[in-house]
DNA sequence: CATAAACAGTTGAGGTTGGCAAATATCCGC
DNA sequence: GCGGATATTTGCCAACCTCAACTGTTTATG
């Protein structure tokens, strides 16, 4: 299944590399918001119109159910996010973000989205290269 | 300066969403070895052979440097680094990692080299064109 | 040479995140 | 209606993170 592993692992490494120099833009930005990183990625997964239940968020963020509690209530006692009791199965609690969380959530989205320096140096050709293998390389499987 | 501002958003905001979806493998990595992702991150900026004065680390984690002696002291703890006092100036201390510790260090960075899915499933010619391009994105700048 | 400023690392307080186990409330099948 | 799953919460504890204050060492300056 495996094409040329020299190759795969070379790409992984460099990728790797971007990777772990990035991530420490993180907390820096989410610094900017008076948030932490981990509130950071809860706004980005509760999308405008939807309704995430805890459980789901949890799985997203890939860490325990109970860390959850803690982070929705500092995000829910600054007003950003709002816990409904859910409809069909009352166990679940489903999120929706409020008005300030919104307008939080697409300020602060708009600062993630700026390209960091890796990214702004290359070519246009590059760029655009490159976002035809990424596209290739997240296409859901089918 | 920016060429295609578009462009080049697009290119960050897949890189972005792969970044995401792979950073949730690191704590299961440092999970395997006993270690917590930020052991994980100091045990790879060790280089084998070289000495790092404690301050640099805190650079290279970009976090305070209050932090690295929590961490190194459990490292140390666990006899895979060592504190030296620096020669030239003493109120430098100098890691050095053990035989221990390379040995871990060596299987760890192994492990991690492993690319995650969404690289393997690249055809070849991807994969060539992104090692190059992503190179082209490290080069440090001249 | 002496004293002050600058610097590396540590310590202590306070807050957030992380996992695990136990408790609570609700749902589902029988 | 009863018993077993399931969603969230709580409590406990360890790690990480920042900031401010402190120790020891070096360097600059008068």
């Amino acid at each position: 299944m495996d094409y040329d592993d020299d190759q795969m692992t070379e790409c992984w490494e460099l990728l790797f590399d971007l990777l772990l120099t990035e991530r420490a833009r993180m907390p820096t930005i989410a610094a900017e918001f008076d948030l932490s990183p981990t509130q950071v990625h809860v706004l980005r997964l509760l999308e405008p119109g939807t309704t995430v239940p805890m459980g789901r968020l949890a799985g997203g963020l890939g860490c325990d159910a109970s860390n959850i509690t803690g982070v929705i209530d500092r995000l829910e006692a600054r007003g950003l996010v709002e816990r409904r009791s859910g409809e069909r199965d009352r166990r679940v609690k489903v999120l929706v973000v409020t008005e300030r969380g919104l307008e939080l959530r697409r300020r602060l989205l708009l600062r993630m989205a700026e390209p960091p320096e890796p990214i702004r140096r290359l070519s246009p050709d590059d760029q655009r290269a490159l976002s035809a293998i990424l596209r290739r390389a997240l296409e859901p499987t089918v």
